[in-house]
DNA sequence: ATATTCGCCAACCATTTGGTTAAACTTAAT
DNA sequence: ATTAAGTTTAACCAAATGGTTGGCGAATAT
């Protein structure tokens, strides 16, 4: 049955990969506790994966190869500024909602290791701003929208989306609410951000 | 000299730790790295200051001690809201750009150790929601703003200041902009942002 | 049937790391 | 000058950590 246990152990070593590094981050996770986690032994962690900078990359792209498309929604769509809005802001929390370690996972590395982003931002698909600079600077032209430079715009929209699930801990003390309260206040947002947004762009 | 050799030394141990801890994190630090960085010897380290958890919380504390006031400047002062924006967010943004590691490093520690959070909000002076909650509840009774939950305005206050600074890497790659342009834009948000959530939030 | 490959593990290894010790040095007080 | 207290260092230690090795058993190919 070699071959067949294979792909499942490869895959299990994955998942429990995942689960510490993205609560740990690179530098507090170990192997040992990769392996305890998914009930194998240490060395198989090398064998698959070789070493632990390669299982952390592997990770960590899939976490970035999750959250870029969310992104590409907002930046690549083809719809009006105000439906991009509303639809990103409703689908990005609803996602992040099923994945509250993503973000803070990919910002903690990125900021750990700023080169890395390089590596990935030359992968095709990696999100960028020219479409949607366009399509900004064509409806404030049109008279849709209030006069807004489409990179603050789209860091205010990010902002707005992200900030609250990075900031959990913080957010949650000085508004002194327990967990129940603040993922009712998170999925309010879904529709009081882009009111927000909304409201502060259009004419 | 040694009474007065004393202070100094701490107080260099302490700037060194800073730096390390507020580049690397507790996980990604290491002592003999601020040892070096301090120029002294390793021992020296444990000798002011017992482990690496106490020096660690030492550095901390006197982060967070530097961001606490500036949160309560929105929270606590008498102004009306739309001037505590404009103050807030100009003051932010200035007082960030001379410390730009702050940010990221207590949001990733308080992430890494949300027990921690505990320890610090116990203390006075922590931020808190109570006077800013009746201002804004106030002002949407006078018609002054647009009605919206106190806590959720917070969050977007909060989310639209501090997130570029915490989300840099991510932001600078897919804007596609090199350091220079991209401290123009978090320049530019000192009244960018504040338009933007004025014009949001007025009736 | 035999050889070979593959998945897996216990044991091991070298290095790193936080922390300790004991002695040397410096300074101020007696 | 002597003592006592605080400051600094080199050397050391035990534990943790990433990584390696050699072999075992099961499946596959010859």
């Amino acid at each position: 049955m070699a071959k067949t246990k294979d792909k499942n152990t490869e895959r299990t070593i994955l998942k429990s990969a995942e689960k510490i590094f993205q609560t740990k981050g690179m530098d507090g996770a170990r192997m040992q506790e990769i392996a305890d986690n998914a009930g194998i032994n240490k060395a198989m962690l090398h064998y698959y994966y070789r070493n632990k900078q390669l299982l952390f990359e592997a990770v960590f792209t899939k976490a970035f190869s999750l959250l870029a498309p969310q992104l590409n929604a907002i930046l690549n769509d083809d719809s009006s500024i105000e439906d991009k809005v509303v639809n990103f802001t409703s689908n990005y929390i609803t996602f992040i909602i099923g994945h509250p370690y993503l973000p803070n996972f990919i910002i903690q590395e990125l900021n750990r290791n700023p080169d890395f982003v390089k590596k990935i931002s030359q992968n095709t698909g990696f999100p960028n701003l020219n479409k949607f600079k366009i399509q900004v600077e064509y409806e404030i032209g049109k008279g849709i929208i209030r006069p807004i430079k489409a990179e603050q715009l789209f860091m205010n929209i990010l902002s707005l989306n992200i900030f609250p699930f990075v900031g959990k801990p913080l957010i949650k003390a000085i508004l002194d609410v327990d967990e129940k309260t603040f993922k009712e206040l998170v999925k309010a947002r879904k529709i009081e951000v882009s009111d927000f947004i909304i409201n502060s762009i259009k004419v």
